[in-house]
DNA sequence: ACTGGGTAAACAG
DNA sequence: CTGTTTACCCAGT
């Protein structure tokens, strides 16, 4: 996988790149000591994935200013499990500026009582913001939670101009 | 506002 | 297989 570094008007997000496509994004860390152990950046990328850094940008942008991205990078998913996959899958589906709730996107994958097994798959999404688990709250109109925490998964929903209950 | 039971899936052992 | 944990949900107090 080839680490590179993301720069935003939000800060330095970090991407892994495989062969197949975009696999894991990442939010900025917050510098810690040794912070930048895990930063092995990769500065040899072929075109192919230099052209996919630039994609992710451009749609990484995008979405941070809540527009929708025109195109995304092709994205490598192979890690999830079936069930992981689906919920993914559904995520895509929920177009900027909507939400679901956990159980709606259960029945959706058709799990009917599966709301928090979805909340679960949510948290191992690889590729936050452009698979938007972002946009899943829980069913009274709460926020539920956020792998990159809940500043974020705020951020990106006053962005799209969603209104949510405070937590 | 708080509690408890129900629930599906992933994971450790 | 059993136990534990989870970004849940809903009907009761």
């Amino acid at each position: 996988m080839h680490v590179v570094a993301i720069a935003t008007p939000a800060g330095k997000f970090t991407a892994g790149l495989t062969s197949r496509g975009l696999a894991r994004l990442e939010f900025p860390r917050k510098l810690g000591p040794g912070a930048d152990a895990r930063m092995t950046l990769d500065d040899d990328d072929s075109p192919k994935l230099a052209a996919w850094r630039e994609l992710t940008a451009a749609a990484l942008r995008d979405s941070l200013a809540g527009k929708r991205p025109r195109r995304l990078p092709p994205l490598d998913l192979r890690g999830g499990t079936p069930f992981q996959c689906r919920v993914w899958r559904a995520l895509r589906g929920i177009a900027a500026g909507r939400t679901r709730s956990y159980g709606e996107l259960a029945a959706l994958v058709g799990t009917l009582r599966g709301a928090r097994a979805v909340g679960a798959a949510c948290g191992a999404n690889p590729v936050p913001v452009l698979v938007p688990c972002h946009r899943v709250l829980a069913a009274n109109g709460k926020l539920g939670g956020f792998s990159g925490g809940l500043d974020w998964k705020r951020r990106l929903l006053s962005a799209e101009g969603v209104a949510f209950r405070a937590m």
